[in-house]
DNA sequence: CATATGAACTGCAACGTTGCAATTCATAAT
DNA sequence: ATTATGAATTGCAACGTTGCAGTTCATATG
């Protein structure tokens, strides 16, 4: 009863419309109409526009499987998900960044997620072997990445969302985690803190060595202690009661810097029922990545990344990867964005 | 230098391993070995064994492309990605779940991402008129839903997360929200509260009044003041100033009911720095989905949507649905979890 | 007038799969 | 010995696309 028709739907007898309908109906060959729509430029203009006229009327999309099989151009790019619980929304923001970014090309989205602790090298070597997408996105990369490692060889084209320690370069976009650590540490050291504390997950990223190393820099060259706590296999409630313990512990750093929202949730959760005023008796800098930390805890410092952008930054390089641009051209370092509260 | 190679990985000479393939191998004609493959009752269990074997040893997949086009069978199931940050990483929860349910078919999950305010008929419109998946999973639906009219409309299989209204059933699989309404509201009166508030976000969503119905025939019938406050369209920061207000005013409410962990997190955020505390002045019961909340506030009442479940059941729903189930055999309810916390 | 040139278009095969119709071949019935 | 029966297997066409090798046909060249 609505109004709204969709236009797209064809009067009634609706049989697929392929090249053979558009051969059919302007009266060309099949091989004819599949040149011109591909835009062969030995056809006359007449023809060509003939074509692109009957193609569109009819609402011409070329068939998938069609393609594929003959071209084997899959027109697919498949995201590795990271059952990583670190960021918040993590997922959306990233499927959102490449469902915008693909928007309007002829690509599709194949996400394939992971769970925890599973070899993802299995995944990889599934899409290796079966030619199942065109290019992949992973995410968390270790700095002698497996799958990493195998995508190198057998030349297809991915991007990563992390570095690794490669000799042979690929195509990555990275969040910039040594100028995240070195902002961090400066800002902690000009608040006053002598003795801070990175709170740090997983070790097997590339990300930690990064931020540790840059970490440890920082704070030598600012002349501050600076300790680190690996809360990696910790569970939220057991993060929190780190932060109940820290809150009561004689030796209590001045300076926190936490690198994951959960974890930053959790300790702040813990510190706070210790008694423990953030932004008084301890300074507090966390990566931001989701809107809700904001929300929470408004008065706090943080850098934030932008995940949603990152997502499509990474899609990017990989159409271009997959278009054949040299990997070197294909490599971006996402700048941390501070977010300094009341001074 | 692992040890662990692929044990997949053939000699060298890498060419696709494809029915033709196996027909060499064996020495039996292209059709035969299909047939075999798809289990030929008329063959003898001699060749079938052949066949069998032959297909493992080299790794035999079939391929996609090949199939589709044969068959028009995809091997796809989308997902239309809500972008509501209602349920905090619901996309994750999701997605994993679906996976799991996947995991071992030879269906691949496709997202497909929708944005703040976009209409999602233009791609339920694209999916029916391309055939481009065999199954649809969509979330946040509604009363009179176009999306839902649109695959009844056209007999295409899908599930819903959240039911509607229509006279025709469908396949879906949705939270209990009556019996949460009912639970949180039966709980708060039993606190003691006389005069209770429902927080409540998209009143577009069937949801939306499944919550609200319930909420007030519960409350009615325990006697008690319900009011209602829709936070549908205001940020963090806005509810969050609503929570704020909220904790000043003299008519302020004993009971809260949130259906949202993102307005939870807000309103909370408000009403604390008000300096209400959660449980003493007010009792607030929310609707939990994703172990930050429990984390951040370890002493509050809750109701558990398990996500990750709902991913699953939606999945095996969807797949029976595509196998030619009848819709009323495919139609779920998840029941509420209680959280309650010390009496 | 015969032939070369080139512009504009077309036929055919192939990608991997499936399902029907047809073929082979041994055995049983006449 | 011929034919019918049926079990086991195979050939062929088709799904929609692309790209190469032609073909057609008008015009230019000798």
């Amino acid at each position: 009863m609505s109004s709204k028709t969709t236009t797209k739907t064809m009067a009634s007898g609706n049989r697929r419309v392929t090249l053979k309908t558009i051969a059919e109906v302007t009266g060309l060959s099949l091989s004819t109409v599949s040149l011109s729509l591909r835009g062969g430029t030995t056809l006359k203009q007449e023809t060509r526009d003939k074509v692109n006229e009957a193609a569109k009327a009819l609402g011409y999309v070329p068939d998938r499987a069609g393609v594929r099989l003959r071209t084997g151009k899959t027109n697919v790019i498949a995201l590795v998900l990271d059952g990583s619980e670190d960021s918040i929304d993590f997922a959306r923001n990233m499927i959102q960044g490449i469902g915008h970014a693909i928007k309007g090309t002829r690509y599709h989205l194949s996400v394939i997620p992971e769970f925890e602790g599973q070899s993802s090298t299995e995944t990889i070597d599934y899409i290796l072997s079966n030619r199942t997408a065109d290019g992949v996105i992973i995410t968390h990369t270790g700095p002698r990445d497996p799958r990493v490692q195998m995508m190198i060889d057998s030349d297809f084209p991915f991007v990563s969302h992390g570095r690794t320690e490669f000799y042979t370069p690929h195509a990555y976009h990275d969040f910039h985690s040594e100028e995240f650590a070195a902002l961090a540490v400066k800002r902690l050291a000009g608040k006053g803190c002598r003795d801070i504390m990175l709170v740090i997950g997983d070790d097997s990223t590339t990300n930690y060595h990064n931020i540790v190393t840059s970490y440890r820099k920082e704070a030598a060259r600012a002349g501050i202690e600076a300790r680190l706590f690996e809360g990696a296999g910790l569970s939220p409630a057991e993060m929190r009661k780190v932060g109940l313990d820290l809150a009561a512990a004689p030796n209590r750093p001045d300076g926190i810097i936490c690198d994951s929202e959960m974890r930053t949730i959790a300790l702040v959760g813990g510190l706070t029922e210790g008694g423990v005023r953030i932004g008084r008796e301890v300074q507090l800098i966390y990566k931001q990545t989701s809107g809700i930390l904001p929300t929470l805890f408004p008065e706090m410092d943080s850098i934030r990344e932008d995940v949603f952008a990152a997502g499509g930054a990474l899609t990017r390089l990989l159409l271009r990867r997959i278009e054949g641009a040299a990997v070197e051209d294909l490599q971006t370092l996402d700048e941390p964005q501070p977010h300094w509260r009341s001074d």
